[in-house]
Parts: structure tokens; sequence; C-alpha cells
DNA sequence: ATTGGTGCAAAATTTTTGCAGTTGC
DNA sequence: GCAACTGCAAAAATTTTGCACCAAT
């Protein structure tokens, strides 16, 4: 999928969101969701603030801290923990769902889907009676190249 | 499985590991790797530090933070990440592995171990060359209970 | 006009680090 | 005695909050 595409599809679901819940379009945070679209992924507050003030110095830690709250509620972005310091955030638009194996040594990540998993993890949940709202599923190892 | 002879089992793998990397055994250690044991489980840093006030107040933050890694480090411990500000431990002594799902508005947690994810997860490491060092699987949802 | 949003700086939290003094080996 | 360990306090790093002003509806 195309990334503009991608970005129209999110600032769209933002703009729902928005009015289904009585809140705000800013020029912000349609700067901010494109610009966050832009940088991939993986990314957390305080690069997505430096990408930002790559051409818009003007807006503020806290403000990109609450658009990415608000990317998450929206359904547009998924919170990561890599026990790397701080929380990165992910676009799910235009993606596979899917989970990461990173190596300790160099951070190489692969993304998997594994559909058995998926089923694993929604008996489990019908089992205890859960509903699911989120998946965090990350294996840390060795990569074959850090191995050598 | 008793806790005393959990206890006994977490404080000779310590030893074993300092001896093997030449570290030393120290009280505050001893002491730490104790209390950590005692209060179970799901334990931040600072959790750990306020009980150990409470029968010794000399020991320091800095040395609960650096017995923790050590722990890790010892195969005693695993850290988790349920996305609430910061790292908690786990004891991994006499315990089976084990997955968390979590209920995001009570915290009601319930530990499932599923063998088809194992195995799923040892061909997706095998697949992309990497070994394993540590699983992190943690669904989130809402519990039976929050959801009537 | 009303209410939510923003930017800033300060505060709060969590974790790490530097260092002088202590202790295990 | 040497090097590792500790406690403390300061620093670093990340995230949240209070508030005066601004802007979307």
């Amino acid at each position: 999928m195309m990334k503009k595409e991608t970005k129209n599809i999110a600032l769209k679901r933002l703009s729902e969101h928005l009015s289904e819940k009585k809140l705000r379009a800013t020029s912000q945070r349609e700067i901010i969701l494109g610009t966050f679209i832009d940088l991939g992924r993986h990314t957390t507050a305080e690069e997505l603030y430096e990408a930002l003030k790559k051409f818009d110095s003007s807006i503020g830690h806290a403000t990109v801290y609450r658009a990415l709250r608000l990317f998450v509620d929206a359904g547009i972005a998924r919170e990561l923990n890599f026990n790397d310091g701080s929380v990165r955030y992910e676009s799910v638009i235009g993606k596979e769902p899917h989970d990461h194996i990173i190596c300790k040594k160099c951070g190489a990540m692969v993304e998997f889907l594994d559909e058995k998993i998926r089923e694993a993890q929604d008996e489990i949940a019908k089992k205890y009676g859960y509903s699911i709202k989120n998946r965090s599923h990350i294996l840390f190892g060795i990569c074959p190249k850090c191995r050598r």
C-alpha cells in the first residue's frame, strides 16, 4: 500500500474519531499524524517531536504525547514496548496485524504473523471470559548475524 | 512449591551465578532476594524498596535496581512490562513458564500456558534464525467482571 | 461564546550514574 | 590490599500537568 493512501485513510479515521467524540480538528493533529505515518514505524514520542521540529518548530512535547494517545484511541496507532526505555508507537493502518522478534544485540527486527498463535490467544481469552483489546507479543533473542 | 524451598533455590542460584561471574556475595543481595521472593510477584523496584524499608531501612534505591538486574542475569527473575509506568519483575523459580492476560479496567490477571503458542514461537525463531532469550506475551482486555 | 486544544515550563516518575566510603575475598 | 559493592544525592530520561492564551465549532 502506498504511503499517500495510508496517510489519507489515517486522516479520515482521525476525522471520524474526532467528530464521533466531539473533539476538535486542529492543524497540529493533522501535521503530527502525517509525520507519524511518514516516519514509518516504531516511533517514540521524542523521535516524532524531533521530526516535527524539522519543518514546524512550534509544536510542543505535550502536544505530541497527547496526539499519540489520541491516535491510539482512534484506532490509528498502537503502543509497543521493547523495554528500551520509552514507549514506541506503530501505525496500524494498511498493515496486517503482526508480532515482533527482536535481536537483543543489534536490534534487528522481524515482523511475523502466525494464525495458530492468534487462534490460541482467542481461545485463551474465551476460556477466561476476557475480551481482548490488544495483544503484546514480542520475542527477544539473538539474530543469525550476531550469533555468528 | 513451598516459598521456603523457592527461596533456597533462588539463593543457591544467586550464589552460583556470583561465583561464576566472580561477583561478591553481600548481605544486601541476600536480603533483597529474600524479600523479592516473599513479595510474590509482579513487583516494581519501588515496591521492593518499600518492602525492604520495613525491616532494613539502610538499603538504597540504586542497590535495589542493581540487584534486580543481577537477578535477571542470574536467571532468577524476568522483566514484565504491563505498560503501567514501571518495569515489573517476577521470580521464575518454582514456576512453570507462562504468559499473562490482564484486565485494562481493574488489573485482574490470569497466567496461562499454551503449548501451541510455545511451539509456534520456537518455529518462528527457527524460521528467522533467531535464538530466543526471552518471551514477552501479554494480552490486554476486559475481564468478565468488568464487562458485566 | 463556549469549550477544547496548545505551548510552555514546572513537576512527577522512573531509572541511572558519579563518587566517597565500606566490605568481601 | 584490591576491586567490587553500597548508599546517597544528583542527574538523566520520560511523561504528565497546570495554566494562560488561542482557536474550532
